[in-house]
DNA sequence: CAGTGTCAAGGTGGA
DNA sequence: TCCACCTTGACACTG
């Protein structure tokens, strides 16, 4: 088990996210842009190596605009080399990594123009990916979208929109349940008609289930992860203690993540802590899960 | 320079 | 039919 947070680090005083707005784009812009944010996707790499959290979310803002028109500079073949350089560093430490676009990915939207912009979305992530030189276990994590009054019918055209998709993408892509339309349930009878693996997230599951408890599902949903695809990924996370139903929370609750581990301790999964406090909250759970040796791979780092 | 309204992109659901 | 909300950091303008 690995155990990791996403996208930003709030201890090294830099972001992976610069972003600038899109009335102000040049090509100049966002090379100055993708070249901060690279170096600093590095230095947090470098420091989770260091402190053992061996999964990272990478940020899709990485490079702005990526798959708007806007954006033609060749920012693949200029940061190529950048790329390369990072891909050999996870690689050398055995990180596992993934992306998650955001909610404007929509397969299954009725809208041609969505679908058009979101698989141009997921051209980018997959080729991020590509870029670093990272195998199948790399994963490309997105919903199954709206319901457009016919859930039925959504997923139908998931599955149609799905058998579409490029090898490049299909490789990578996994389905998360979410919090109020599709739950792990539903992703599970999706992956039976298109082989797709599945993303457990507890906090959404705790919110959208059909009355399964998560640790009867994990079994399951290990089927549905190949060889190829690496041990299934899960993202843990747990609501905000007075805040309105959903909100993630600002910190980890040892007692609820050790109660998690313990349930779930027959499988094997890397976890993405989604936790607002990032970094502290993963170094936390590092020393719960070292409470138990049979759990987290790798050493103790040496102090 | 701190505070704050806004930002490429969609969809749901309550009023 | 309209609008708040999701989730949320970071930009960029305002005073």
């Amino acid at each position: 088990m690995r155990i990791g947070y996403p996208c930003i680090n709030r201890t090294i005083g830099c972001t992976p996210s610069r972003t600038f707005r899109l009335s102000s784009y040049t090509d100049n812009r966002l090379m100055d842009t993708v070249r901060e944010n690279l170096a600093c996707l590095a230095k947090i790499l470098a420091y989770n190596e260091k402190y053992h959290l061996l999964f990272f979310r990478v940020t899709s803002d990485l490079v702005p605009f990526a798959s708007h028109p806007v954006c033609t500079f060749r920012w693949q073949e200029y940061f190529s080399g950048e790329f390369e350089r990072i891909g050999k560093y996870i690689r050398n430490h055995r990180f596992r990594i993934s992306m998650h676009p955001d909610q404007f990915v929509l397969l299954n939207s009725p809208d041609e123009g969505v679908l058009r912009r979101s698989i141009a979305e997921l051209v980018y992530h997959v080729q991020v990916l590509d870029l670093l030189g990272l195998d199948d276990s790399a994963k490309v994590q997105i919903h199954v979208g709206g319901v457009y009054n016919n859930k039925s019918a959504s997923i139908e055209r998931f599955v149609k929109r799905y058998e579409l998709l490029d090898t490049s993408i299909l490789n990578r892509l996994v389905i998360e349940n979410d919090e109020r339309l599709y739950s792990i349930s539903d992703c599970l009878a999706i992956y039976k008609q298109t082989g797709i693996p599945v993303i457990m997230d507890t906090f959404h599951h705790s919110l959208l289930n059909n009355g399964e408890k998560f640790a009867a599902l994990l079994q399951p949903v290990r089927q549905t992860w190949k060889a190829a695809d690496g041990i299934p990924m899960v993202d843990y996370s747990l609501q905000e203690p007075g805040k309105r139903a959903g909100t993630h929370a600002e910190h980890i609750n040892a007692d609820d993540f050790r109660h998690f581990l313990a349930t779930t301790l027959a499988a094997d999964f890397d976890v993405m802590l989604e936790i607002k406090d990032k970094e502290r909250s993963a170094l936390e759970a590092l020393g719960i899960a070292r409470e138990d040796p049979r759990l987290v791979t790798g050493d103790p780092p040496q102090a």
